[in-house]
DNA sequence: CACGTCCTGGAAAACTCTTTCCCAGAGTAG
DNA sequence: CTACTCTGGGAAAGAGTTTTCCAGGACGTG
């Protein structure tokens, strides 16, 4: 008790029983053992206050308690808002959580996950977009396959098409439903920060923005859309970007909402009040952004719910066979930041 | 390489050398392996795709590369962004982070530390104000004396008093200059959102406050006190019930930002204008609320810059004796939440 | 040349569990 | 009463590393 640890050994010894029957006892194995030996056994390790060790638990059992969850960022309020569903999930089954932060590096990720493999981590949780570049998404995949060949489990947020269970926001529909609202404001030119060009999600709300105006009747110019970080950041630095090489688009649809956050606040900075001057929607419903003023129109994501789920599927009995995609939909949620276009 | 692990002793083998030799190629221990043989082994581990078994090291070693991070609730703000400087920090010595959320329960907390301890964590940093309620901290005190015994390092952030390193902002001075700043602008009549009673950090800035206002000769009238949650919604709340009794305040300080968030929302759902019917500041400056309008004046507190000093406090080298304590100042930051009183 | 020292490599113990295998005793059927 | 099946307990064999201890060779010194 003053500074070592007690082993189960000790616990064993202090109630006269083998070290089988104590392990049998502490976790609760098959075999049954006699209500008073346990007892004994449980009053020991009590008295003792044994802490089983977990590596060891580990080496011998060959699987641990131990769950990864990799994001990019875990500052962006996206990704913390997913982390604490996937925490919730975690905690519910006494597993252990380990954070992984890649800053969108493969690099990065590659390590993460490797340590996790070298843990005998259960499972594992990717959140975030990865680029559609080929070759790192390969290298991934791969990582991926070498997770799963050593029994742990692989679910993935708002990523389709790696091998794994999925849990995905419809990207496509929500952006076409948000679409369809603003078109019904009376929005006929609109502008899109598109984010990085190489990032699925991003492509995906792009893609279905862009149908359902064209399903509509209505155009995209070419130079109302804009590229550039997945931030907030970046946001701002579009529609700067945007604003000075001028547009007559009376609608912003930025692809996410740190975006939008951004963009508002480059606006603000140019002189022009939303939406009078030009309505703006975002994407997610990130909630610390939900006291935004003027309120930010935008599509709502249940991101911690699909943490949740993720973690679930990770987590919850095998499933055998393909992989299971649960698609969860966007609801427009429509505040002050858009408007009816003013005549001009 | 099918499935099943590659382990130390294959490599030794397939490189013609001992078991120990090739964990001391591998691991790089104090012992000198000749050049020719470490060539051996590390061709035979790439060959092989050899990875560590981290419990069996863990098992070996007694010292694993976990390091804990204790928050109330990780989709909050202010703790993502103390938790993307942990993992920086863990990151760069490349060790693995574990994130607990004890959702300020201290029965969770006390869970999640044995965790830590089961697993031989090396370190672990717990950030966020505990309550002042004696029976808990004792126990707090209790578990972090038990991770200490067994070798593992403990860092606090924001709250002193706990037996381990600690990196906390100055609350008291923080407030106190927001407080001279305010009453600079000309306010005479305060209110404050003071948070729960029993929390550590939101006492100190009141306290602060208080204290600041008094040394001006100013009276802090005791109903323009309310209590109530720490986050957005107890900010929200506590208004209301502030505005219903009524308040001849011109500025209300709410003790952290998302509190003030919530404030500057239950002032525009009464109708009230800020800063031109009431002022409203906040505390932490929280990057994601930067962009609300209008601008929320605060004490901008460097948050993970705070995280990965307390990481490395934790992590770096030992240092004997008592425990050290940095405290970060906070700066006023004037945005356009807060106006000279309008005569009225 | 003898002796002590340093260096490198290997054998084996240690780390703390889980689980398999074996055994003794109790109960049951024939 | 024998033979057979359960049942609960213990001994011991792992699990994959690290590290201690020992042995043998090279080298330097007197």
């Amino acid at each position: 008790m003053d500074s070592g640890y007690v082993t189960l050994e000790q616990v064993a010894e202090h109630a006269g029983v083998s070290l089988a029957t104590a392990s049998r006892v502490i976790n609760g194995s098959t075999r049954q053992v006699s209500q008073r030996l346990r007892d004994k056994v449980n009053a020991s390790a009590e008295e003792l206050g044994y802490l089983a060790n977990a590596s060891a638990q580990t080496l011998a059992r060959n699987s641990s308690s131990l769950v990864g969850l990799l994001v990019h960022d875990i500052s962006d309020p996206y990704f913390s808002s997913i982390a604490a569903g996937v925490t919730r999930c975690a905690e519910e089954r006494g597993l252990v959580l380990v954070l992984g932060s890649t800053n969108r590096s493969a690099q990065k990720e590659g390590r993460v996950l490797a340590a996790l493999r070298s843990h005998r981590a259960k499972a594992v949780i990717l959140v975030g977009s990865r680029s559609t570049d080929e070759e790192s998404n390969a290298r991934l995949i791969g990582e991926i396959e070498a997770f799963r060949r050593q029994g742990g489990r692989v679910a993935c947020v708002s990523q389709p098409g790696l091998p794994a269970d999925t849990v995905s926001p419809d990207n496509h529909s929500g952006a076409a439903a948000l679409a369809r609202h603003l078109v019904g404001l009376g929005h006929r030119r609109f502008a899109i920060l598109a984010g990085p060009t190489d990032l699925r999600t991003a492509r995906e709300r792009l893609d279905g923005f862009h149908g359902a105006l064209s399903a509509a009747g209505l155009e995209l110019a070419h130079h109302n859309v804009v590229h550039g970080a997945f931030t907030r950041d970046g946001g701002y630095e579009s529609t700067r970007r945007l604003m000075t090489l001028g547009t007559d688009a009376t609608c912003l649809f930025a692809v996410n909402d740190v975006m939008a956050t951004g963009a508002m606040a480059a606006l603000r900075d140019l002189g022009m009040r939303v939406p009078d001057d030009l309505s703006v929607a975002g994407f997610d419903d990130i909630p610390t952004l939900r006291d935004l003023t003027p309120g930010l129109t935008t599509v709502r994501l249940p991101l911690e719910e699909m943490g949740e789920r993720a973690a679930a599927l990770a987590l919850d009995e095998d499933h055998q066979g393909g992989h299971r995609v649960i698609t969860v939909p966007g609801e427009v949620v429509a505040r002050e930041s858009t408007a009816p276009p003013t005549a001009s």
